[in-house]
DNA sequence: TGATAAACCTACTTTGTTACTATGTTGAGT
DNA sequence: ACTCAACATAGTAACAAAGTAGGTTTATCA
């Protein structure tokens, strides 16, 4: 369901907030602590800067920082951004091909509760509780 | 997240609850009602057998049915015996090997989390309440 | 007992996505 | 100029999902 890229674009955004502290960190930086292949971790901060994320910055002295507070970000924006989407199943991803069975399908209401749930899990975590010590999350 | 398989699944129990009454229900009916490609479902029929959800029986007057009342399934049971899982990571994947960040991992807590809240949310759901009219699970 | 209906079994193909790699280009600082 | 580092584009390998094909076994009925 969440697959690497979202795991990892969450790792690195602790990371970023964890030992950023208003400063620019470069992406080999990122890769080394967080053990992630340099050149993968590129294609997912290309996602994170382009949806305005992580502001990135060329040359020396160059790398990526935070564009908001901690506190500005919740799980499922960073989730949904590097995922696509969290819909859990295709035809409640934005942009689908509307259903034809729709009217009649009696598992609609279960994939739309579910979607629900998910987003409202998610949406309710911000970055700021994950880093330092960290909230318990599993209930 | 949830694939065609799972939703099938989903939609096959629902018709045989509805449509069969306590008689066996052969393949070929259940695939033309719901348009699914038989070979496809067949598949699909044989995880629900061998997981003991429908009982099979072959030959003339042949087919499947219910094993339990529809109160006595829930959708999470459906989901997680088609699927193999419901884990929204791997690592959490039963028999998955241990992940070797799982001490220091700031995210770990968050999958817990919205693993708990799926299952939760689907285990909160039986046939029952989806056959017939359905009740509306969107909230 | 033979024909037929239906589940059951094994194996294959096709398609698409994920994860990852390789090579180059642009821009910022010293 | 030189170096650092983001940015861009293109490709590959591995895997799983979705669907297909053909054959085998078991039950019923005439």
């Amino acid at each position: 369901m969440i697959s690497t890229r979202g795991r990892y674009a969450l790792r690195v955004m602790i990371d970023i907030a964890e030992n950023g502290n208003g400063r620019y960190i470069p992406l080999d930086e990122i890769a080394s602590r967080q053990q992630i292949s340099e050149k993968y971790l590129e294609s997912i901060l290309v996602i994170l800067t382009r949806g305005g994320m992580l502001n990135g910055l060329r040359g020396k002295g160059g790398g990526y920082k935070l564009t908001k507070a901690t506190c500005d970000y919740t799980v499922g924006d960073i989730l949904r951004l590097t995922e696509g989407s969290l819909a859990p199943v295709a035809c409640l991803k934005e942009g689908a091909e509307p259903c034809a069975r729709q009217n009649e399908c009696k598992t609609l209401g279960v994939w739309k509760g579910l979607d629900t749930v998910i987003n409202n899990y998610l949406d309710g975590i911000t970055l700021d509780s994950l880093v330092g010590q960290g909230a318990d999350y599993s209930i």
